[in-house]
DNA sequence: CCAAAATACTAGGACTTCCTATTAATGGAC
DNA sequence: GTCCATTAATAGGAAGTCCTAGTATTTTGG
């Protein structure tokens, strides 16, 4: 098996030489799966694979996505935090449904909240019926940020998620079962 | 809107009741991509759909894999180090091709190798022909641990991914398409 | 041949996530 | 009506990621 990947590698790489030096000549993912099926771990190869491509499909979205966003000073988490506000009818939610909401523990909202509260993006006040809670609220800069974020977002990363409708629709269907059976919704 | 979609919570929560009370009676990835289509951006809803789904899966799947690993006492970006040279025909590998093949920034390489080392599982030298380059190297305790490991994922993780076969098979190919666009290989 | 550029790695910092433990407030049981 | 269990949020800590800078080599170009 080494020779012939290693022909591969020399094949391709020498039939047709791209710009980016540092570009490989075949998927690492794939590879590892031959490994672990030549390992006696066929039934868990695909399995692996699959897994291992969502990893690396969800560094390369991610990445993305902060690099559009990192201009305007906010980062993807907190950015999910003042949309969900946004779409709220009064731009105020309790700290606990915003948790519940990204499906994140309760201390990753304190700290996105803590940031967007310094920056003057949203202001804490306690729920007046349980005064344990604490409501969150969008402020007039919060509100213009996170439209700014979204036009943002929208123009260099949703509106072309570099893949055929036909995928993005399957992709959608897959993960949404995947998620669904996760207990998600 | 806000109408219909309080009124099919309210369906859906009382026709069945489900065991785990904290679930949702609707997705709310589609329930994001249908506000997004309402405020005007129709173009862009369904890529922030499917790249928000993608985050999703990615916390669900990441959580699976970790909670697998922990008693093992690893996490899995020092699993993917652990693998990488397993695979190896020496148990040796560079710092800078550890980061290339895990398409990670060097410093990170430098933290999960700083962990291994302590843990006894990996020993660093310098490499004998470029005094600048480090090589990483297997100890059998390393070796045992990456088996162990490799044991369990398979188990609990990699051989019951909760999706058919079918939708592996879209999943790694849809996944693959945009890895490639993305120049990963 | 030697100065300048490139490369390999590390240090320190920002940020996110989760975990465990703590504080404050609510609500139920007797 | 009080005592206790539950709940909401926060504090502190571990671990991951990336970024920018720095140090030490190696390579390259005049």
């Amino acid at each position: 098996m080494d020779v012939n990947v290693t022909l591969l590698y020399a094949v391709l790489m020498t039939a047709e030489p791209r710009e980016d030096a540092k570009r490989l000549a075949f998927d690492p993912i794939d590879a590892a799966r031959a490994q672990w099926a030549h390992n006696g771990w066929a039934e868990a190869a695909d399995g692996m694979a699959v897994i291992t491509s969502l990893m690396r499909a969800h560094q390369i979205v991610l990445a993305r996505v902060e690099a559009t966003l990192r201009p305007l000073g906010v980062t993807f988490a907190r950015y999910e935090v003042l949309m969900l506000l946004w779409f709220s009818s009064r731009g105020t939610l309790p700290m606990k449904v915003i948790a519940s909401r990204l499906q994140v523990h309760p201390t990753s909202v304190t700290n996105a909240v803590d940031r967007l509260e310094d920056a003057g993006l949203v202001t804490r006040s306690t729920h007046p019926d349980d005064r344990r809670a604490v409501i969150v609220a969008l402020t007039r800069g919060g509100r213009e940020l996170a439209e700014r974020a979204t036009a943002a977002l929208n123009a260099e990363v949703f509106e072309r998620p570099d893949l055929t409708d036909a995928d993005l629709r399957d992709l959608f269907e897959v993960l949404s079962r995947l998620r669904s059976t996760a207990g998600d919704f």
